[in-house]
RNA sequence: GCGGAUGUGGUGAAAUUGGUAGACACGCUAGACUUAGGAUCUAGUGCCGUGAGGUGUGUGGGUUCGAGUCCCUCCAUCCGCACCA
C-alpha cells in the first residue's frame, strides 16, 4: 500500500478529536511554554494559503516543545467583532452574529484539516457575551483609574478624590491635560456634574471633546493606526478631522513605559523601531513667550533651546486657541479665511501639499523672553495643532521649514552660527558654535542646550520637557457589531454599570444603520431590548476592534472562569506568551494596545508581568501570482501576450484556476463570466493564448487566491505543512508557487517506503544493532534539527529531513531503533504521517507526542579523518583526506609532500602555510 | 527627508562563530524501466571555455593567509514614519 494520506489524515484528526489529545491542564510538574497565534477575524472568504503559514510554524514549535517535555499552551480563537459582518448585516438584515457563526464554522473546518494541536476547549470569541463581559469589566477598571506620576502606575480614582477632598489638585501628580488649580474647598463646592467633568480629565478611559478621524463613508471614527495616508484602513475611504465627544484611552500616560519596555522583549528591530517611531519621544524644553498687550503666554516646545536667540518669528497652528484673541483688526479677515481653508483640508491634503508655503500674519507680536525683541506671530498649517503645544518658535537659520517660510514672506533671518553660511539654506546639522547669542556665545550644540535650559528655568521662562508623538487612542465607534460600553448616563453624567449587571449585551435593533439624527445604531434599541438599562440612557457607542484583542491571550489561560477575567493562579502559571507569531501589520495597533492593557492590569495587581509577548515573530506575507488577459480597448477581443505589439489593451485579472503555466483555458474563460461568452481571441501562432502574470497580494478581487483546501485534497495536510515551511524563512514574504510542492510530497512517499512495504506492513527490524552510518545520519540530523528549531529556522529542518531520508534510503536502513527516533524529529511537521507510522511500528496508538525528543549523542559523529580542502591563496584546489590526530606541523608536512601540491606550487616556494586542524589548509604563494 | 529590512543560479533558497559558495528542492537536459504516470531510478545542470582553466554572492574600495559573512562608499527593491518644532 502506498502512502494514503487521505485515509491517514482523516483517521488521526478524528482520533485526536475523540481522545482530546491536545487538552492542556495546569496540573503539571512540567515547565510551561505558551505559543500563540494572532487569532483571525473570521471573514467570509475563509482561509487562503497565506493564513496557515504562521499557524503551521507555531504548531511545529508547539509540538516540538511538547516532545521536549514542556507543558504547552497552544490555543486558538476568533477576533469576531468587525466591519464585514456588520456591512453584510446592513445589506441583508441578517444579524451579524449569524454571519459570524457561519464563518467561524468554515474557519474551524479548514483549521481542523491542517492538523493543528490546539486545545479547542479553550477557544475564545471576542463577540461572545461570556468573553466581552470581561472586556467590559477591564474597561470599567480603566474608567476607575488614573495615572499617578509619582509611583508611575495606575491608581484608583477614589484615591484621587480623597486627595481632592483633602487638598485640591495642586499637589496631585497625575497625568492629565487639566491645568486649572482648585482647592479642597473649591472641590467640595462643585456639584456632581462639575466633579465628574474634572475626573474625566484624569480617568484612563475618559470622555472628551477631541479631534477625531471621522470617516463619513463608514459612518464612524477611527484610531490613528486605522488611518493610512488619510484613508480608512478598511475600504480606503476618505477621512476627515472632526471634533466629537468620544471615549478615549489615556495611553499617553504609558508612553515612557511602552518605550522602555521595548528593550526587555525579543522582537525584531524593525518592529521595535516602528513602535519607537509611533511613540515618538523627543527631549527638549518648553518656552513661554508673552504676547504684547495681553496677559496670555504662548507656550512652545523646542528640541533646540540653544537656538533661542535665532528666533525671528512665531508660528501658531491655525486651530490654536489664541488665534482669534490676538489677531489684530486689520488681519481678521485674512486669518479667518486661512483658518477656514485649513479646516476644510483633510489631513491627507495637508500632507500631500508639503511644498507650497502658506501662512498669514496675525498682526500680533510676541516678546522674546530673553532679548525682549518684538516678534511677529503668524499662523500656518505646517504647524500641527495636535503635536507639542501647537505653536513653534521659528528659527530660520537652523530649520529648513522656518527658513523657507521666512524667505517666502520676507521675514528677517538672524544667523547665530559662527562661520557658517546660510545664504542658500538653513544650517540643520547639529554642530557648529553659537554666536550673537548672549550667554550662549561660544558654546556647541550640546552645551548650548544644557545652558539654555538652566537659564530658562532660573528665570521662570521655560522648563525641560519631554514630548511624545503618541496620542490618546479614540475608543468609541459608531457601530453595532462591537462591545457595548458598561456605561449609562444619569443627567448626562456617565456612570459605570455595576459588575453584577455585566455583560451588557448587544440589544436587538431593527436596523444596523445610524439613526436619522446621526446617532449610532444602538440608539435604535428600545429600552427593554437591553438586558440591563439604567439612568436616562445607555451608551450608544461600541468599542473598537482592538478592545477584545488587547487581552485575549490572558483569557486562554482560564477561558471558562465565570468570576474573574483570569485567575491570578492561572496567569502566574502561564505567564508571558513565550512565542507569538503573526503579521507585521499590527505593529502600531494591536501590539501597542495589548502592551498598554497588560501594563495597566499589572499596575492593578491582576497579573504579575507587564509585557505580554516575550518573543515575537512576524511571518512574511504569502503573495499570489495573478494572471492577466489583455482586452483590446472598447472591444470584447482578447490579445495573447506575445501579440499585443503596442496595441491599446486593458489588462484584466483572470481567475488563476483558468490558467496553467500562463496558458489560458479559453473555453473555461468564456464560461467564467457571461460578458466573455462571445469573446474572441487573437492567439499566438501555435493557437495558444498566453497570459501575463504579476506577483500581488492575495485577494478575492484579483482572482489569485489559493485556498489550502484544494492542496490538501491533492497532497494532504502533512505535505502542505512541510511545503509551507520549506518555502523559505518564516519572516520573509514570498510569492506562492505550487511547483515545488511535488518535491515535498515525494519526500514523504520516499520516507514512507523506508517504513512500509507495498502492503503497508512495517519492514523495520529491531533484532540487529543499527549500522554506524545510520547512527551517524540520525545524530547529525538530531543535532541540526534541534539547533534549527531553537532558532526558528523552520525551512532548513525540512532540507535536513530530506537529506536524512536520502541517506537512509541509500544505506537501506532497516533499523527500527534509528527510524523510531527519526519519526520523532519529523513529527512536529507531519503529525498525521508520523502517528500512523508510529502505530505501524507497534507503539500504542496516539502516544507519539508523549515520547521524548531524541537526544543528540556526539560520539556517533566522531571522525578519525577529515577531507581537507587544500587552497592556494585562498582558492580551493583539491582535497586531501588526512587523519584528525595529526598536529599542525604534521599536516603541513603531509600536504607539502603531495604531488598535487607540487603541481599547484609551480615550482615556487610557499611564503606561508596556514593550517586550521579540522577545517582547512591554505598555502600562500 | 528619517528609520528599518533585503540584494546569492532559470526559480524557492542554504552557508549559525570569517575557513570547500549554491546544501535541499523546483525546473531543465539526457538516459533506463514500463499495459503511459503528476510514478520510479541513473547521470548532468552558476556563468564563460572543447579543454586545462578562468570567473562568480547588487556596485566600487578596504581589513585578512582567507570575506556572501567584518569596515567604508554608492545603487536598487520592499516596509514603516513623515511639515514632529
Amino acid at each position: 500500500m502506498e502512502y494514503n494520506f487521505r485515509e491517514i489524515e482523516s483517521k488521526w484528526i478524528s482520533f485526536w478529536k475523540e481522545k482530546k489529545s491536545y487538552k492542556v491542564s495546569e496540573e503539571s510538574t512540567k515547565e510551561k511554554y505558551y505559543v500563540l497565534d494572532m487569532f483571525p477575524y473570521p471573514s467570509g472568504a475563509g482561509l487562503h494559503v497565506g493564513h496557515p503559514l504562521g499557524y503551521i510554524a507555531s504548531d511545529v514549535i508547539a509540538r516540538y516543545k511538547k516532545l521536549s517535555g514542556f507543558n504547552v499552551l497552544h490555543p486558538m480563537g476568533y477576533d469576531s467583532f468587525g466591519l464585514p459582518a456588520e456591512q453584510y448585516a446592513i445589506q441583508t438584515g441578517q444579524h451579524p452574529a449569524i454571519t459570524t457563526e457561519e464563518n467561524i464554522k468554515r474557519y474551524r473546518g479548514q483549521l481542523d484539516q491542517l492538523g493543528f494541536c490546539y486545545d479547542w476547549d479553550r477557544e475564545v470569541r471576542t463577540s461572545s457575551p461570556e468573553y466581552y463581559r470581561w472586556t467590559q469589566w477591564i474597561f470599567k477598571q480603566l474608567f476607575d483609574c488614573y495615572y499617578d506620576k509619582a509611583t508611575n502606575s495606575a491608581k484608583r480614582i477614589s484615591k484621587l478624590i480623597q486627595k481632592f477632598e483633602f487638598s485640591g489638585n495642586a499637589e496631585v501628580c497625575a497625568v492629565s491635560d487639566f491645568e486649572q488649580i482648585f482647592s479642597a474647598k473649591d472641590w467640595s463646592s462643585y456639584n456632581e456634574k462639575q466633579k465628574e467633568t474634572i475626573l474625566q480629565e484624569y480617568r484612563l478611559a475618559y470622555l472628551a471633546e477631541s479631534w477625531v478621524n471621522w470617516c463619513p463613508e463608514l459612518g464612524t471614527v477611527l484610531a490613528n493606526d486605522e488611518v493610512i495616508n488619510g484613508k480608512s484602513e478598511r475600504g480606503g475611504y476618505p477621512v476627515l478631522q472632526k471634533k466629537m465627544r468620544q471615549w478615549s484611552m489615556r495611553i499617553k500616560a504609558y508612553s515612557e513605559r511602552l518605550l522602555q519596555g521595548l528593550d526587555s522583549i525579543d522582537w525584531t528591530d524593525s518592529l521595535r523601531e516602528q513602535q519607537k517611531n509611533w511613540i515618538g519621544k523627543s527631549v527638549g524644553c518648553s518656552v513661554n513667550f508673552s504676547i504684547e498687550g495681553s496677559v496670555s503666554k504662548i507656550e512652545v516646545f523646542t528640541t533646540r533651546p540653544d537656538t533661542i536667540f535665532g528666533v525671528s518669528f512665531m508660528v501658531l497652528a491655525p486651530e490654536h486657541p489664541f488665534v482669534s484673541e490676538i489677531t489684530t483688526k486689520e488681519n481678521i479677515a485674512a486669518v479667518k479665511d486661512y483658518q477656514e481653508t485649513a479646516s476644510k483640508k483633510s489631513e491627507r491634503d495637508r500632507q500631500s501639499d508639503v511644498k507650497s508655503i502658506t501662512g498669514v500674519n496675525t498682526g500680533a507680536f510676541a516678546i522674546h523672553p530673553l532679548s525682549g525683541e518684538k516678534i511677529e506671530i503668524w499662523i500656518a498649517d505646517y504647524v500641527l495643532a495636535s503635536y507639542g503645544t501647537g505653536a513653534v518658535m521659528a528659527v530660520p537659520c537652523g530649520d529648513q521649514r522656518d527658513y523657507d517660510f521666512a524667505k517666502h514672506f520676507n521675514i528677517g533671518i538672524k544667523n547665530i552660527f559662527k562661520d557658517i553660511e546660510i545664504v542658500e539654506c538653513a544650517h540643520t546639522e547639529k554642530n557648529g558654535i553659537l554666536t550673537a547669542s548672549d550667554f550662549l556665545d561660544g558654546l556647541n550644540v550640546r552645551e548650548g542646550i544644557e545652558k539654555a535650559i538652566i537659564v530658562l528655568e532660573e528665570r521662570g521662562i521655560g522648563n525641560a520637557k519631554i514630548n511624545y508623538r503618541l496620542r490618546d487612542a479614540v475608543f468609541s465607534r459608531q457601530r453595532y457589531w462591537g462591545e457595548p460600553f458598561p456605561i449609562y448616563y444619569d443627567k448626562d453624567i456617565p456612570k459605570a454599570v455595576a459588575d453584577e449587571h455585566l455583560p451588557i449585551e448587544l440589544p436587538k435593533v431593527n436596523s444596523y444603520l445610524p439613526t436619522k439624527d446621526g446617532e449610532p445604531p444602538l440608539a435604535r434599541a428600545e429600552k427593554n431590548a437591553w438586558n440591563h438599562f439604567e439612568g436616562d440612557r445607555m451608551e450608544f457607542n461600541t468599542m473598537p476592534g482592538w478592545a477584545g484583542s488587547s487581552w485575549y491571550f490572558l483569557r486562554y489561560m482560564d477561558p471558562k472562569n465565570a468570576n474573574e477575567f483570569v485567575s491570578k493562579e492561572r496567569s502566574d502559571y502561564w505567564g508571558q506568551v513565550d512565542l507569538y507569531i503573526g503579521g507585521a501589520e499590527h505593529a502600531t495597533g494591536h501590539l501597542l494596545y495589548a502592551r498598554f492593557w497588560t501594563k495597566f492590569l499589572f499596575d492593578q495587581g491582576y497579573i504579575s508581568f507587564d509585557e505580554p509577548f516575550k518573543k515575537l515573530i512576524n511571518q512574511g506575507m504569502i503573495l499570489g501570482k495573478s494572471s492577466f488577459v489583455y482586452r483590446l480597448q472598447d472591444t470584447n477581443t482578447f490579445v495573447s501576450k506575445g501579440k499585443i505589439e503596442g496595441r491599446p489593451v486593458q489588462a484584466i485579472h483572470a481567475d488563476i484556476s483558468l490558467v496553467d503555466n500562463n496558458l489560458l483555458d479559453i473555453v473555461g474563460f468564456k464560461n467564467w463570466r457571461k460578458e466573455y461568452s462571445d469573446a474572441t481571441f487573437i492567439c499566438e501562432d501555435d493557437g495558444s493564448y498566453i497570459c501575463g502574470d504579476e506577483v500581488e497580494k492575495m485577494s478575492k478581487s484579483k482572482y489569485n487566491v489559493q485556498t489550502p483546501d484544494e492542496l490538501i485534497e491533492k497532497y494532504g495536510a502533512d505535505t502542505l505543512r512541510l511545503y509551507e515551511m520549506f518555502l523559505g524563512p518564516i519572516e520573509q514574504s514570498k510569492p506562492w508557487d505550487t511547483k515545488g510542492i511535488s518535491g515535498v510530497h515525494n519526500f514523504l512517499r520516499k520516507c514512507w517506503r523506508l517504513y512500509c512495504d507495498t502492503e503497508g506492513k512495517c519492514i523495520l527490524d529491531s533484532t540487529n544493532k543499527p549500522h554506524k552510518d545510520a547512527l551517524k545520519t540520525l545524530h547529525k540530523t538530531i543535532k541540526k534539527v534541534k539547533e534549527d528549531l531553537d532558532r526558528y529556522s523552520l525551512n532548513t529542518c525540512v532540507s535536513t529531513f530530506m537529506i536524512a531520508v536520502n541517506e537512509f534510503t541509500e544505506q537501506k536502513c532497516k533499523s527500527s531503533e534509528v527510524m523510531q527516533q527519526f519519526l520523532l524529529l519529523l513529527a512536529p511537521y507531519a503529525p498525521h504521517f508520523c502517528e500512523e507510522l508510529w502505530e505501524k511500528m507497534g507503539y500504542k496508538s496516539g502516544t507519539l507526542f508523549t515520547a521524548d525528543f531524541p537526544v543528540f549523542e556526539p560520539s556517533h559523529l566522531v571522525e578519525d579523518s577529515f577531507d581537507y580542502p587544500i587552497s592556494f591563496n585562498g582558492k580551493m584546489r583539491f582535497k586531501a583526506k588526512l587523519s584528525l590526530s595529526l598536529s599542525k606541523e604534521e599536516i603541513q608536512a603531509e600536504v607539502e609532500g603531495l604531488d598535487l601540491t607540487q603541481k599547484w606550487l609551480e615550482g615556487k616556494m610557499p611564503k606561508k602555510v596556514i593550517v586550521v586542524p579540522g577545517k582547512i589548509v591554505n598555502i600562500v604563494i
